[in-house]
DNA sequence: ATTTATCCCATGATATCCCAAATAATCCCA
DNA sequence: TGGGATTATTTGGGATATCATGGGATAAAT
């Protein structure tokens, strides 16, 4: 599964084009889809994306068959009825949908931020935010998320 | 199997066709029956549908039911009697039969919503109203729609 | 003959492709 | 360890193809 790390800033041009960080492109190599998976966060103003395995996987519950199921029909409203597949063109970027530009407030600059098997695209002074208050609160909380190891070895947590 | 994602609202003509969207069609590309299978939602005002293959694995599910039960009565007679073959025009449209516009309540637009393994095509309003309270359950529940695979391998739902 | 469905072409809007320029990262050799 | 050269990446914009839509003409059905 892909491994995405850290984070970028790229600009949004005229025709709502983003370059995928080459990282996260590099991460992706391996899918027979040349592109990503994306849709609007439940919890933030911001787009989360992965490539397709991954999506498959979120939906790896979801059964053919269940037609009836309550739980399962509104999730997959919630999930597929919103992700769109965005295609790299030949320098590997994508078209952001009207949609997910409203909702992750976008406008000229992207944020793509790493969170391991998936990723998010944020604007980026919303992302400062967030970021800032989880510094904050994992502070308060004294840093529960904690390698193992001897105090003062930890990999500071940002 | 096909996977069909996003949102599309389509404009239903006066001849009562539908472009079907283009990402649906290229999901269905490897059937050998150039259209789809379409027939009313047991549970909303819409018309389920899919390819030919889906239809076929609807078909296996129901051969699971005892082929006396009242289960399988009611299943095939709902499933099968109703469904509807709805072929591609050269402009990759379909013709929207009485029967499902009615059902679905359908004007002059039509919201085609991708669930997965199956699409839907709803009354954009009345999609609207569904999706929104779809949403607001699924942020609730914190997405418990889980990544199949071991623990901590998941997509780390924020 | 009237209705209903299919085929075909035209058109505007949008997305994609392709080439070229700026920017950033990396390498290499002194 | 510099600093210039090389390469990779990001960004811009014009040309091209695709898509959604409308409507006339043709074919089939009743």
């Amino acid at each position: 599964m892909a491994m995405f790390l850290s984070t970028t800033i790229n600009k949004v041009d005229r025709k709502g084009r983003v370059s995928v960080p080459a990282a996260f492109r590099a991460a992706l190599s391996e899918q027979a889809f040349r592109g990503i998976v994306a849709f609007p966060s439940f919890k933030h103003a911001a787009v989360q994306c992965g490539g397709m395995d991954w999506m498959e996987k979120l939906g790896a519950g979801v059964d053919t068959f269940d037609l009836f199921s309550d739980e399962h029909d509104t999730l997959t409203a919630a999930l597929f009825a919103n992700a769109q597949q965005l295609a790299f063109d030949g320098q590997g970027r994508v078209l952001l949908p009207e949609n997910l530009i409203v909702h992750a407030s976008l406008a000229e600059q992207a944020a793509f931020v790493g969170r391991g098997p998936l990723f998010e695209i944020w604007n980026p002074e919303a992302f400062a935010d967030y970021q800032a208050e989880a510094v904050r609160q994992a502070a308060e909380k004294g840093l529960t998320l904690r390698p193992a190891g001897p105090p003062g070895s930890d990999g500071g947590q940002t």
